[in-house]
DNA sequence: CTGCATTTTGACCAAGTAGTCAAGTTTTTG
DNA sequence: CAAAAACTTGACTACTTGGTCAAAATGCAG
């Protein structure tokens, strides 16, 4: 009866078997697909459990709430997400390092649409869940990078440009193509899905922005 | 007892009551409200009622289907939203048009956010109620300034670029504005809010993108 | 002012959905 | 190889919500 959380109440406090461990992967899989498609309130328990092959009170033993789920979901993507913020180097060339981070959004905007789609839509309705982690995580690291940009700039290695505008203007290019797949298939048709189609975008987004911000003869 | 649509079944097909124009521009401003907020399934008719200020089944007597309010919207709102570039003339100078076409777009998304939030929750789930507006009016739009910006490209007033994708960012770019809203502000802070954020936005985002694509020494 | 059309709403219904429960099955452990 | 712990599920409940309906209130044309 005991919740698959709560221990004999005086022991270790967390001990995760085997079978737990699997079936919480395959909830969290099964749900990433779901809730990025339907959204929150869009999404059934009964979905999930579907699409994870279990009975839904089976999957309420493991997760006791809808929320919870979602929850657990949004914090192990959002971390995953930002990885490619934090890997710019201080010490290396500004151009490089972008030209590195874009095309590493750009990537993930491609293998991991849903990921992408399920933090648009919790951004896009107020982030209620997460506006804690913007805070405290993202706007930090965000902080850190913008100075790291602003110095550059101020080296004269980059055109003069507001490092929080650009760091705006690379999220929204990038994610555009997970978000808004659907609106890029019907305007460009069939290249969508054609092999090469994901170097031509790169291509064009670091074409534009990195001789945007390449520095200028005054 | 005839739904406010039908007539007596053969008077004349279309007339619409002072009361009836009242009552459904207040419901659909409401539901502007609600929708871009929660989404269509997130969204309730009572909320929409309530915020319109009239009972449920009275708002249900002007659109009996909670579908009919919201494509209505979404068709309504469409139109305005791709006025700006059906303005893009072919004739004029390309980077002061693309600089119009910019300009316009970030005043947009900052006057009507909510338009574009209604928008983004739509096609992120996949444009469901849409498509065939996508394809239809907004593909040929998009086709046909592509091709301007194209022939402008030949003649080298702007640096080789793919139309499409530069369409695209600059769609992202302004609409992210609207849309990440509460991301801009978890970021940014109290700046958001003040007089002249937008316009240092504009300039950001232009300084970055025309330069991005003026044309260039081989 | 009167009678018909339009508008408005309280009460209600059916479907869908988050979450519970108690009883069963499987796995682990001493 | 028991006994305990962990896992699983059919049946159920409480509640939300889209939509109906019949009757009342209001507006309006002649």
């Amino acid at each position: 009866m005991a919740r698959a959380v709560k221990k004999k109440a005086n022991e270790a406090p967390e001990k995760t078997t085997r079978i737990q461990e699997i079936n919480r992967r395959l909830i969290l899989d099964a749900a990433l697909d779901v809730f990025s498609n339907y959204g929150f309130r869009g999404t059934t328990i009964d979905q999930i459990a579907e699409k994870a092959g279990m009975s839904k009170p089976n999957l309420l033993y493991y997760f006791p709430r809808k929320q919870n789920i979602y929850v657990t979901l949004l914090e192990e993507t959002l971390t995953e997400w930002l990885a490619p913020l934090a890997e710019i180097d201080p010490e290396g060339d500004p151009i490089e390092q972008l030209r590195k981070y874009i095309t590493l959004k750009i990537n993930m905007s491609e293998s991991h649409p849903e990921a992408s789609r399920l933090f648009a839509n919790e951004v896009l309705h107020g982030a209620p869940a997460i506006n804690e982690f913007l805070t405290k995580h993202l706007k930090p690291l965000v902080d850190e990078k913008a100075s790291v940009i602003r110095r550059w700039v101020g080296e004269g290695k980059l055109a003069p440009v507001d490092p929080y505008h650009l760091i705006f203007m690379i999220w929204a290019t990038t994610q555009h193509y997970a978000d808004f797949d659907v609106q890029v298939r019907a305007i460009m048709g069939s290249q969508v899905g054609r092999p090469g189609f994901r170097e031509q975008t790169a291509q064009a987004v670091l074409s534009i922005i990195l001789n945007g911000i390449r520095p200028r003869a005054v």
